[in-house]
DNA sequence: GTCGAAGCGATGCAAGTGCATCGGAACGTC
DNA sequence: GACGTTCCGATGCACTTGCATCGCTTCGAC
């Protein structure tokens, strides 16, 4: 057996530069040279762990995915025993990086989401990410408030979460009125059980 | 006066080229070549447009932004006599762009959301026709429920519907479940108010 | 040691990019 | 009808892109 390289773990800082890059100038800006640049590999360490750059995109989708899931379920289960509505917001919250510092990821997001409209591997990877946050959130809204229809209230948050997390990227809401509005919404779904 | 052309329409002509790509391959897929070969001028006409690339697609975005503002709102003069209920109803409809001929629309609008997050003369159009919608969608709700913040109410409600359209775009949701979230948020809206 | 496979990095390559240039066609003015 | 201005469309150019290629290094098996 020749040389030996962690595979995975090249992949995953490549993928890491990718979403930098993706950060500050869209996906457009990613390009192999840029990438290997900036993960500090040369062009031919690219190549070599992703066959074709649509396959270095998907598996740079699917990690951070994968990272922003991990916070979500963070977030819950590092406050477990407040209640359920503070879960929820915590959760909600946190799928829509409103947080100075995760306002690169949403960038990334987004800028994936822009290219699933018309790349129907990425499309993929996002739809089984959406529907594990649902399911999550479905959940959570069962335990919170006894809603009628839990997977609609489910659909609604995100959906919700998503267009603000939008909102704020391109200047539209404050990050503070986005928090407001994500207050407000879960106020009402909260009221709406009491009564 | 040598040849004159008539440049607005021009305009507009490039722009619905633009369009149309950035629909079937997204942004990235919008070259000078290609748009001027859609919109069946030379490429040179298209540079006697618009001085550079960016300037055509700030000019694009413009175009598209206007047809989406000018659907909702004849979409509401159309059905006055109706209740403020209904009329928050379509033009919410309206702007999600669920309906399948509006699709196109909606990839064209994701992609321009997606660059503007790291373009600033593109995040500049998109505020000022969010804006726009804002304003028209708090009066709405005003008009249609007492709630206390109307303001509030309609950003929830435009984040919720952009939010929906990105679903549906990415087949996390049909369009038929996207209105009924829609129809079930606009409903708590209002039960809220006769309470 | 020697060998050979696995991985590396530099370079090559064809295609495509935005923008600049330029000769000539088109049209109102005199 | 000649003229000059405005516009047009083709071509050129420097550059970048994704991907293929090819010596060379590295390291475990024998």
């Amino acid at each position: 057996m020749p040389k030996q390289v962690d595979h995975q773990s090249r992949r995953r800082q490549i993928a890491e530069a990718v979403c930098q890059l993706a950060d500050e100038s869209g996906l457009e800006g990613v390009t192999l040279r840029d990438v290997a640049a900036r993960a500090e590999v040369s062009m031919g360490a690219v190549q070599r762990c992703f066959a074709t750059k649509e396959e270095m995109l998907v598996f740079a989708l699917g990690h951070i995915g994968e990272r922003i899931a991990a916070r979500v379920t963070a977030r819950l289960v590092e406050s477990p025993a407040q209640s359920a509505r503070t879960a929820l917001g915590h959760a909600t919250t946190e799928v829509s990086l409103l947080q100075e510092e995760h306002r690169a990821e949403a960038r990334v997001w987004l800028a994936f989401v822009a290219q699933a409209a018309v790349s129907p591997s990425l499309a993929e990877i996002l739809r089984s990410n959406y529907a594990g946050l649902q399911t999550v959130f479905a959940r959570l809204i069962a335990e919170a408030a006894d809603t009628p229809d839990p997977d609609r209230a489910a659909r609604t948050l995100l959906a919700l979460a998503d267009g603000l997390t939008t909102h704020v990227l391109i200047g539209h809401l404050s990050p503070a009125m986005a928090l407001d509005v994500l207050d407000g919404h879960l106020n009402r779904l909260w009221d709406e059980r009491a009564s």
